[in-house]
DNA sequence: TGTACATCAGTGAACGCGCGTTCACTGATGTAC
DNA sequence: TGTACATCAGTGAACGCGCGTTCACTGATGTAC
């Protein structure tokens, strides 16, 4: 059966969201192009119409990736200027975005860094290394405020944050429900906070 | 040229350590059997004399990686009965373990996991889980003893003990040698002690 | 309002590459006599 | 000590599968007249 011609801007959004529906669920590894045009509902080869191929998909999704983290990033900043309640926001974001596209860890901390060309690892770094500047750039300002203890490096208190998520969200994915990631958080960040706040 | 003929056992070893070292260097998904071969110093063909085939030695080196995770565990516990040193120092030799194995993370958290079959996840978490589960022994014990907080749960301490790890190793990964996991570790260790130690 | 034409998305068959794996054959090594 | 034989690791060619990609062709859609 026939699809239906559609505008070409169009597909190529259809086809950017099947691809990043399809990586969140089963990860990167598991993309296929012919798994894409089914979801989208054409044939394999009706993909080229809209994409050189698969790697300018693989890199739209990344952006699209990373579009969303920001949009968090930017979402706390707005709802609050304290710094760790921005924090506190910011992993709580996280984890609903983590919920619903499962296996985003799988793109932004995986192979794609390991095994690939030094140019694969570049995309993966384009969208770590802005993530961690925002949250760097928060815990600064939350230094600057006496918020945060300025004894320690902007860096490594960004890290941590993220190492409340990153494991915990892999655990999740491994024991299927029975890990509960935004329950995780919500025990993990106090114990946190109390060990990077100014007491 | 042909390769001196050796007994099966020595080859299995061989072939072992040589598939750890690669994806040790590049991650699971970059390996193949003609790398594995040509490390080893025999033709492709000649692996299947001593493995059923590429998944056979996948598990062999996943059963390598846990053992040395395993060694860890006994090694630090060995050292000190005081729980808050054995998680430092737990994490110290972890990130040693990592520095060496640079793509271990690739290994445990990823791909394998999200991309897989049930039977791929299965075998990852076969390594996790008893890593896990360790640590959040030395936990337990050490809130028994009266070191580490007792409101807190043992595995979300335990999963945030990983986190001062994991993004860490991955950051070092992208930023090659910017970025130090040792010290890392020295810096973030105290900030989670603070965090979960009795006061 | 109707017709002719150009454009362009959709199709299915086929191609080609990478890579794991098989297979018949080789030849070195150790053992039986 | 020497010879014959069985065993088994190593070899290279070839196979086959998965999957991304190409290509000639189709036919729907919108525009010009």
């Amino acid at each position: 059966m026939r699809a239906k011609k559609v505008a070409t801007d169009v597909r190529q959004e259809q086809i950017a969201m099947a691809a990043l529906e399809l990586v969140a669920e089963r990860g990167i590894k598991a993309l296929q192009v012919a798994d894409i045009a089914k979801r989208v509902g054409v044939v394999p080869s009706a993909i080229y119409r809209h994409y050189k191929g698969k790697g300018d998909i693989l890199d739209t999704v990344l952006q699209l990736i990373g579009q969303r983290l920001q949009e968090n990033v930017l979402g706390v900043c707005d709802e609050t200027s304290d710094a760790l309640q921005r924090l506190e926001l910011l992993l709580m974001r996280h984890a609903r975005l983590l919920t619903t596209y499962r296996a985003i860890p799988s793109v932004i901390f995986s192979e794609e860094i390991y095994g690939g060309t030094p140019e694969q690892r570049n995309k993966a770094s384009s969208i770590v290394k802005p993530y961690m500047r925002a949250i760097m750039r928060i815990v600064s300002e939350g230094q600057q405020a006496g918020a945060i203890r300025d004894d320690l490096h902007a860096r490594t208190v960004a890290v941590m944050v993220m190492g409340i998520i990153q494991p915990a969200a892999i655990i999740a994915h491994l024991e299927r429900g029975r890990f509960d990631l935004g329950n995780h958080v919500q025990q993990a960040w106090p114990v946190l906070r109390r060990g990077i706040e100014v007491r």
